[in-house]
DNA sequence: CTGAAAGCGCTTACAG
DNA sequence: CTGAAAGCGCTTACAG
């Protein structure tokens, strides 16, 4: 079917070697010869296997790259810019969706071995699955998974910094009634972290409206608890969250940020674009993927964990005087 | 470094096809030599290699895609799909940017021989590099570029069906002054014959408000000359348009639909979510889909071309009286 | 019940 | 200037 070395040497009357020497264009070759080879690679069509190559060289430019599939706007841009950066290194991503149990782990490394040395974990991992990895070949990093291995590098983003530097704003922006909507667990304790960390300036917050899910609906259905708490300004564990609470703040005539000021999580891209402009705390997402790629390269040590900070962004939805703030894109 | 059936056999002290009898679980091997072996397997960390596997086998589970890499909400939707599809029937994605100019399309496919067999190229390739593609081994599917080759599979994606149900749902509902607002060839083409298609029911269009990007700045800029127009109806080419709009219209106390009714294209996921949420046209992912991963698994055609066609989705942003679909979640 | 050997398509040290 | 051969790790027809 596929063209192959030995087909060349064949039509071109050489041996694989010769043929080698003239694709290579290393010397030792008359150039008559070079000539015919060419000629005859050419109009066969040879184009070189690469998965022979990889096996025959011990090496593969194949990066596998587990991430969940559904479309929460942070999670695509994460993967995209990986994807992107890997690339201009020369790997190829190799992707799959996160393997459900240990046994789907196991299945997915075996597919994967002897073809990816390095696999990147952007989804979680199912703590019971983590054990087991050591005894795959493959190299891991663990995205937002604070888990220790022999041949595993840990990557996690404290979600405090952020959320600190987002409260502090409200406080110093005259804000007393903060609440807190959701339930993420990173988000509850940077969230009280925060008030830790700002001390004596910071009034006691509100407390939390829990949500069941992290979606628009959830908080378009937790948005008359918020009103009804008299919270002058609330804190969304994710800005999908946010966005809900936004439409039914439409729908009520309830103006944002001068009745209330919100402010979401995650730096969604739409955020930008809503009505108001949403403020958020983002993920470093661009340094944390350049770190991989280095790891990759370099290769990936053992036993490690390395930290990163969210961030702060300011927009019309938390801002002080809106009218100082005009709301455009 | 990892461990082979060499490495098994030796330290089982037997022969590497006895090796595999066990590992097998296949008839003719003695019960003792079998649970030796297993125990070796197991000890060691025994994982078969399966670049070796494949090489051998002469087959391939992993099937390239090419896919632009920017957070476009369809995009990413449509791709997302499809990795999902391909991993449940067993294949692997390879991911890839679009390759610019033809030296890079070649490398990309080099790269790629003898590991992947087929390639679904998401994204639209530069036509120029369209006619090299019969040069290399693998079999290709385009979507969204009519392109035929004796290793080409194109599935093409009909624009004007959607846009004809969207248009006349505004007629019926008495919009009579309908403008568009974008660039996009595709969109214009499928207006035109809207209206063509409607004949004697269709008041003329408007004519069309272009734009530069079709991005939310550019539809924010593009609402002054849309209102100025008098229009009481907008065909946006797409979404993203139209959240521009959305945003001026918000600023400005303009009621959508009441004043104007406000429809899209792509069916963004944050349409459902926006305010009012925004009527759309929506592409068939799923089908599209179903039908990429069938051609991979049966074999894939050359000399076909294959269509699809789009769908009205209608939400607040058309309707006829919103107080009777009210704009909820 | 067990093993030696060919071959997938490539790379490369070695020999002439 | 040129080629025979070993070996990457696997699968499998064949032989004993």
């Amino acid at each position: 079917m596929s063209v192959t070395l030995k087909d060349v040497a064949t039509a071109a009357g050489l041996s694989i070697r010769s043929v080698r020497r003239a694709l290579e264009n290393t010397s030792g070759l008359s150039p008559a010869s070079r000539r015919r080879v060419l000629a005859v690679a050419d109009e066969l069509g040879y184009v070189p296997n690469i998965a022979a190559r990889n096996l025959r060289m011990r090496k593969t430019p194949f990066v596998g790259l587990i991430s969940s599939n559904h479309g929460i706007d942070v999670l695509v841009r994460r993967r995209f810019d990986l994807i992107d950066k890997l690339e201009k290194r020369g790997f190829n991503p190799l992707i799959s969706n996160p393997p459900e149990n240990a046994a789907e782990v196991a299945a997915l490394m075996r597919r994967w071995s002897g073809i990816t040395a390095a696999v990147v974990w952007l989804s979680q991992p199912d703590p019971a699955t983590l054990e087991q990895l050591a005894g795959f070949p493959q190299k891991f990093i663990l995205v937002d998974s604070d888990f220790s291995g022999p041949n595993c590098c840990s990557l996690t983003v404290d979600r405090a910094p952020g959320i600190t530097a987002a409260i502090e704003t409200l406080i110093l922006s005259g804000r007393r009634r903060i609440i807190r909507c959701g339930n993420i667990v990173t988000r509850e304790s940077g969230f009280r972290q925060a008030f830790r960390n700002l001390g004596e300036l910071a009034p006691p917050p509100l407390g939390v409206i829990p949500t069941d899910e992290s979606d628009f609906e959830a908080g378009y259905a937790a948005a008359p608890g918020i009103v009804a708490s008299g919270a002058d300004a609330v804190f969304f564990d994710v800005d999908r969250l946010a966005h809900g609470f936004l439409r039914y703040a439409y729908e009520h005539r309830i103006a944002v940020p001068q009745d209330i000021a919100v402010i979401g999580f995650d730096d969604d891209s739409f955020s930008r674009y809503c009505c108001p402009a949403l403020s958020s705390v983002a993920h470093p997402l661009g340094e944390l993927n350049g770190r991989i790629v280095e790891l990759i390269e370099n290769g990936i040590p053992g036993h490690t964990s390395i930290r990163f900070a969210t961030e702060f962004v300011e927009r019309a939805s938390s801002a002080v005087n809106p009218a100082v703030r005009p709301d455009q894109p």
